[in-house]
DNA sequence: CGTGGCATTGGTCGTTTGGACAGTGGCGCA
DNA sequence: TGCGCCACTGTCCAAACGACCAATGCCACG
């Protein structure tokens, strides 16, 4: 049995949340809040197995609720579902960064919910499709670059220089690529050469001038 | 109604695929292929809503074929969905450059299947929980961490720092300030404890973020 | 006067980096 | 067909980095 804890600042919706997912097997709403902190306090309280959190709130909102709960400084972190109506890039990306294992919008029918919630407990992510689509492109390696007082690296060094830049450490780069350390070094390597840096800063600092990062 | 194209190697998941989407409204499967080749003249040719693309295909594989009807190359990108038993990062990580817009596993269940293929006709994606998981720490956790805004640093450890973000190394920095070495690895690992930075690399996107340089 | 924060210095130790060299395979171009 | 560029992989080794521990002097604040 999944152990739910909802929290959203109107009545109404928390009751048509609950009306959900009481009704679905395998699901229980343990607790409701309709404040952050109050959500948070119960969140760390009942310890609920998904919490499904609504952004705009008093007190806290949930973005703000989810970081005390689930996020990077947390030591046992609660899965976070954040619901909103609104879809802005802002909240995806500090729903994120906060710690929430999901996100959905209020205009997902319930079978949305229900996956999410399911795929929480999992510690598996679900996210609307509406917005998988534009996280998708910061995800995909964005081809053709500027040529900004030219570029003498080629694609691929370029690739791995973006990561570098990131702060990355080669063996990251290496993971997040797919390739061997080996080849990351000699990418960086044959970076720093080209652009006579004499270390991993330098080739920074011109991604940063070169807008490649930034 | 959406219009789909299936493509698979086995008869008998084409077949069951088939059932699926055309017993569901507003979905009718136009055509099937078991090889990549023909999946592309077919794709080309009827121009599907959305193409269901297995990986693991004779010929060219889901993947290549998916490049060449929705790469970045393409005129008019068709909607694709790869859908494959295997979790693998390679075929994620490839799918999507090769310009696929979802990505199933085969042991999601059906109303997954018809989500996705829901939201590819709207040029929306929808990703295996378990997949976006893992793609999540790809792209969001990098500069999750870094405390923005307000200086928490000391006068000296700003000095340091700026010193540091114009690529010069530790031994650089201790003579251009004057003191010691390890002075200088003390406030940099200082400075690196109070921004959560892992690296010099994450010190300095942080000192470029906040004016210190740039 | 004690406490705490800051700047400074020292040393050890394991990890990461960067340099040098060597080799494979693919692709385009002469 | 051969040459060169690119991507990729590897090894060896020295230098740099970063974590950890320990210590001193200064100064402000209660």
């Amino acid at each position: 049995m999944i152990r739910v804890l909802i929290a959203d600042d109107q009545d109404m919706v928390r009751a048509g949340f609950r009306m959900i997912l009481d009704a679905t097997e395998g699901i229980s709403v343990v607790g409701e809040a309709d404040n952050g902190r109050d959500a948070v306090t119960k969140a760390l309280h009942l310890r609920p197995d998904v919490c499904l959190f609504d952004i705009r709130m008093p007190e806290l909102d949930g973005i703000e609720a989810t970081t005390l709960i689930a996020g990077p400084e947390v030591d046992a972190p609660l899965n976070v579902v954040i619901i909103t109506t609104f879809d802005l890039d802002e909240y995806v990306y500090g729903a994120l960064q906060a710690g929430a294992i999901g996100f959905l919008l209020k205009n997902a029918g319930p079978e949305f919910l229900i996956a999410a919630i399911r795929a929480a407990s999992n510690g598996e992510s679900l996210i609307s499709p509406e917005i998988t689509t534009r996280l998708l492109e910061h995800v995909v390696v964005p081809h053709a670059p500027l040529e900004l007082g030219e570029n003498p690296l080629t694609e691929r060094e370029t690739e791995v220089i973006a990561a570098v830049a990131r702060g990355l450490s080669n063996a990251e780069v290496a993971e997040e690529l797919y390739v061997s350390v080996s080849t990351v070094k000699a990418h960086v390597a044959s970076s720093m050469s080209k652009l006579h840096a004499r270390n991993r800063v330098e080739l920074v600092i011109w991604a940063y001038e070169n807008q490649i990062a930034g």
